[in-house]
Formats: C-alpha cells, sequence, structure tokens
RNA sequence: GGCGACAUAGCCAAGUGGUAAGGCCGAGGUCUGCAAAACCUCUAUCCCCGGUCCGAUUCCGGGUGUCGCCUCCA
C-alpha cells in the first residue's frame, strides 16, 4: 500500500492508480529561458526517485515532462541576445539535460513542446470557447473566464472574492473578471507567432500542460506534480480549464504532488533575488554547484529531506552530504570486494559437511538485517516517498556491511565458512536500494588502497614506495620524531598517511 | 486583506496518542608509539497557552514566529 499526500485534499491518501498495474505521471518542466539554479532542479529529482520506485513495484509507469519553449521570458532573452527564441530554447534544453544526466535523472518517456503541439493548445482553445468558457477580444487575445467556472480555486483552496488581485501588478481592463487569464496571446510586432482561429499569436501560460498532458496520458491520469509555487496559479488554471473543457470534475490529473522549496538562509531560492544571486555567485545555479562536487551528492542531499519539507542549500550541506556519500561508498567496494573474492573461489560455500568446524554462517546476521532493512525501506518510500527515512536504512546496512568486513579482513571470520550465496544477496539489497534512490550510477570514488592506483604516475607511486618504507624502517627503530615527520610534511605536500595492522596506505586529499 | 505550509537538541533531519530514528559537531572510551580510521557510550521535558483524553510533541482551539502563494517562479 501506497500513500501520498494529495495536495487536494491536504491529507495523505491511499494510491489507487486509474488502471492497475501502471502509473501515469506528468511532471511540469521547465521553461528553457536561461540557467536553472539547484532549486529548480529538486522536483525532478524527487520525481525520477517516486518513478524508480513504482518501477521496482512492477508498475508500468508513463512519464511525461514537457518544455514550455514559447514563451514571453525566452522571447525576451532571444530579443536581449540577438538570437532566434528557437536557439534560446534549444541552447537551454541542451544544458537541461546535461545538468540532469549528471544528477542520475533518468529520461521521461516523452518531452513534448509547446512548439511542437500548437494545433492540439489551439483545438482546446476553440473547444472553451465553444463552451463558452473562454472569450476572444478584438485583439486577437483569448482569456479564461473564471467566472463561469463555478469550481475555481479548489486546489488552491481560494475564492475569487478573497483575493487581492490587481495588488501587484495592474489589472487588464480588457478581462471580464481579474482573475482570467490568458490562453492565446496576440502576438505584437516582432513577436513570433502561429496562426489560429483567434488571430496571430501563441498560447498563454497554462494551456499547455493541460493540452500535453489530455494528449500524451489521458483524460484521466495518476500524478501531476512540480513545485509548490505551482498550485497557484498554474495547476489550479490547469485543472479549471481542463475540466471545463472535459465537462468533467473528476478528470484530469488524481493526485497533486508539490515539493517544498529549496531555501538559503530560509528563503525561497530565486533568480529575481538580486542580492541572494550575488550571496551565491559561483555557487547557484545547477551547473556551477556540479562543477564543484559529483551529481550523485547532489542528488543525495537533495533527497534526504523529505520532498514537501524546505530544504536549506549550501556549501556546508554539500559537503556534509558528501563525507555521508563517502560512507555509502566504501560499503558498496567492501561489498564489491567480497563478491569478487566469492567469484574468484576464494569462498568456500559452506556444505555443512565434514572438515568444517563451523556449521553456521557468521553472513546470517547480517542478511537477516538487510532483508530487515530493506523492508525497512519499502516502507518508508511507500509512506508518502520518505526518501530522508529510507536512506536512512541504506546508511544503517552500510554500517553492518563495514561491520562484517572488519571482522573479515582481520581474519575473525574464515572465508570457508562464509556462505557467499549471503554475501551476494546482502549486496544485492545494498544495490537495489542504491538504484531506487539513484546512487553508484557514476564511477564511485574509490577507497584507499584502490586510490593509490588511480591518477598516480609510476614514478609517483614508487617514490611513495621509497618513501614509506624508510618510514616504516624509523618506525621498527621507534624512532617517532623521524616517522611523525614524513607523515606531517606528506600531509603539507597533500597527501594523507595512515598505519592499519595491514601498513601504511596513503591518499591525496 | 485572503489562502497555505512549517515551528523537534549547537547544526541538519525523521517520526509517533503512551515520555522522540539517523547524521554532523561535542564529550568520554576501546584500539594504536602517536595520529588517522574504525567501533562503543553519552547529549532534547518536540514554540507558547488552553481543551479533549487515563495519557499529547503527536488531535482540536487560540496565540507567537518563520516562510510561501495571491505577478513570473520548481
Amino acid at each position: 500500500m501506497i500513500k501520498v499526500f494529495n495536495t487536494m485534499s491536504r491529507t495523505k491518501e491511499i494510491f489507487k492508480p486509474q488502471k492497475k498495474g501502471e502509473v501515469s505521471i506528468y511532471c511540469c518542466g521547465v521553461t528553457p529561458y536561461n540557467a536553472p539554479h539547484i532549486g529548480n532542479a529538486r522536483p525532478f529529482v524527487i520525481w525520477d526517485v517516486i518513478r524508480r520506485f513504482f518501477k521496482k513495484l512492477g508498475y508500468k509507469v508513463h512519464y511525461v515532462q514537457n518544455f514550455t519553449d514559447v514563451d514571453d521570458k525566452i522571447i525576451k532573452a532571444a530579443n536581449e541576445a540577438g538570437v532566434t527564441w528557437k536557439e534560446i530554447s534549444e541552447k537551454n534544453i541542451a544544458a537541461y539535460f546535461k545538468s540532469m544526466d549528471a544528477l542520475n535523472v533518468r529520461r521521461a518517456d516523452i518531452y513534448p513542446k509547446v512548439s511542437e503541439t500548437m494545433d492540439d493548445i489551439i483545438a482546446m482553445i476553440q473547444g472553451l470557447v465553444d463552451k463558452n468558457f473562454a472569450y476572444v477580444l478584438e485583439n486577437s487575445d483569448v482569456f479564461y473566464s473564471v467566472e463561469q467556472d463555478k469550481s475555481y480555486g479548489k486546489l488552491s483552496g481560494r475564492k475569487l472574492s478573497d483575493m487581492m488581485a490587481g495588488a501587484r501588478v495592474e489589472v487588464d481592463e480588457r478581462k471580464r473578471h481579474p482573475m482570467d487569464f490568458a490562453l492565446w496571446k496576440a502576438a505584437k510586432p516582432g513577436e513570433p507567432y502561429w496562426d489560429s482561429p483567434f488571430g496571430k499569436g501563441r498560447p498563454g501560460w497554462h494551456i499547455e500542460c493541460s493540452t500535453m498532458s489530455l494528449k500524451f496520458l489521458g483524460e484521466k491520469f495518476d500524478f501531476h506534480g512540480g513545485g509548490s509555487d505551482l498550485i497557484f496559479p498554474h495547476h489550479e488554471n490547469e485543472i479549471a480549464q481542463s475540466q471545463a473543457y472535459l465537462g468533467d470534475e473528476n478528470s484530469f490529473a488524481q493526485y497533486w504532488i508539490h515539493n517544498g522549496f529549496i531555501t538559503d538562509g530560509n528563503e525561497k531560492l530565486s533568480k529575481s533575488n538580486k542580492e541572494m544571486v550575488k550571496r551565491n555567485k559561483g555557487f547557484f545555479t545547477v551547473e556551477e554547484v556540479l562543477a564543484k562536487y559529483p551529481g550523485e551528492v547532489i542528488r543525495l542531499l537533495l533527497l534526504q529531506t523529505h520532498y514537501r519539507n524546505p530544504l536549506e542549500f549550501n556549501e556546508t550541506r554539500v559537503i556534509e552530504a558528501q563525507d555521508f556519500y563517502g560512507k555509502l561508498a566504501k560499503a558498496y567496494w567492501q561489498l564489491d570486494d567480497l563478491s569478487r573474492k566469492i567469484h574468484a573461489g576464494e569462498f568456500i560455500k559452506d556444505t555443512g559437511e565434514k572438515n568444517f568446524a563451523i556449521t553456521v554462517s557468521p553472513a546470517g546476521g547480517l542478511v537477516e538485517e538487510g532483508e530487515r532493512l530493506l523492508s525497512n525501506f519499502y516502507a518508508a518510500m511507500s509512506d508518502d516517498f520518505n526518501t530522508a527515512l529510507a536512506i536512512t536504512y541504506m546508511f544503517e546496512l552500510s554500517k553492518e556491511v563495514g561491520n562484517y568486513y572488519g571482522e573479515f579482513k582481520n581474519g575473525e571470520i574464515l572465508p570457508v565458512t562464509i556462505d557467499g550465496d549471503i554475501i551476494l544477496r546482502v549486496r544485492e539489497i545494498y544495490m537495489e536500494m542504491a538504484e531506487i534512490i539513484g546512487l553508484f550510477e557514476q564511477p564511485v570514488p574509490v577507497e584507499e588502497e584502490e586510490k593509490q592506483s588511480e591518477g598516480n604516475t609510476e614514478l609517483v607511486k614508487s617514490l611513495m614506495n621509497i618513501i614509506l618504507s624508510l618510514r616504516q624502517d624509523a618506525r621498527a627503530a621507534k624512532n617517532w620524531s623521524v616517522a611523525d615527520k614524513i607523515r606531517d610534511e606528506l600531509k603539507a605536500a597533500g597527501i594523507t598517511v595512515e598505519d592499519t595492522p595491514q601498513g601504511a596506505t596513503w591518499k591525496k586529499i
């Protein structure tokens, strides 16, 4: 049983798919007019996890995400740069994909664009005009009439009479009601336009998402989501026009999922807040953040807070997430090492027959713990996609693995007594969690010994061998001051040396 | 003015009608020549005031504070 918090009812509801065994999702995509900041990326990472989760549960997932590639801001950016709207949007769409790839966000099944769905959009507007839910002005502007719609405001819980229309922006006097919103905008000189029965122009914001979701997912689909700032007016208007068009109050999306904001000093991340942009210079856009830290670390951080809660984002938090990630990665390598040894035949399966003094596998407790944590993991995910909790179960398993691995390395566990299948199962559990959260799909940073062989020349390696061997001589002679001096100076040079029971290891910081 | 969300330890962050996961930091310990790493232990009357209840941090009402939306916004 999966429970989801539905913005429409403001409660957690039990999820019942429209079609058995299938899930249809429409996630509001971006308007590609400039570089997205890290907050813009949150919903896509969240939906990516939700999608992975449903898929893992065996659902057939239909995932649609749009690009609003015809829009006022794009036109403005194009005019400023002296290029076409198409160039601006394509450039930013490419950048969007690059960032999403770095965050392990899998591609949607389809990415419809406004520019490629124009006929359907126009047909829908026409339908609304025909049904008297919209009216056409002399100059070709078309507006949706909110007063025709008795249930307008049901998602955001607003009444027309309560809103301060025009409080912050002057109301267009030609509208019948201040809250009426544009379905079609007449083209001004020099603006791109499409022909329509109403005149030359382009779609208003909102209508494109209605058209595209209905077109690709049908009249009734499961999920519609995006950031909380889309609740009003965007999603409210989508509901209004879609249900008016279909003449069915129960049509359109069944579950509305909205994520909280990413904040900086408790304030919503925003490109229009100039002071905030300045304050975060060089660490604000997704691209900038990804230039400095691995995508998987950022992804992990984004998922360590429940999706509906605000998430404070700053470099300190990223560093914390990086440490956390390092611990998860460590277990990944430990399991990797164990499974390699198993496959290499270094572990002999305990048959319980002669020659085996120990018949109880020490791995038994580990796999039991693993199964329990996996079950907890699924329970957390099933309760409104609680990735924050789910990740802690994965973390717990990583610690269990570390304990086991430590004993194994110290020779406290004899390989012959280990049931390889059990270790392999633990690894499977761990990777199953990782797959849903979306980790370890990029090269995982290696630990210690492995790190020595990465990116170092033979010369460096042999020099290090010489230095460490000299240091070992000093240690053997209990000449601690020389040994410590070598270690200190190497550290100053960017190399840390750690003494372990198996000898000294080193790595670049 | 309306609508909505949130308020949990120094910081981050889950969660529950029966005295609160986890992480970071900090303290103590084990191990180690030392250090590091690792492991163990410790650290919260859950914003305030009422109410319901045998019992509320968890439900209800009121307050305070923070944030968001009502214009573009993930």
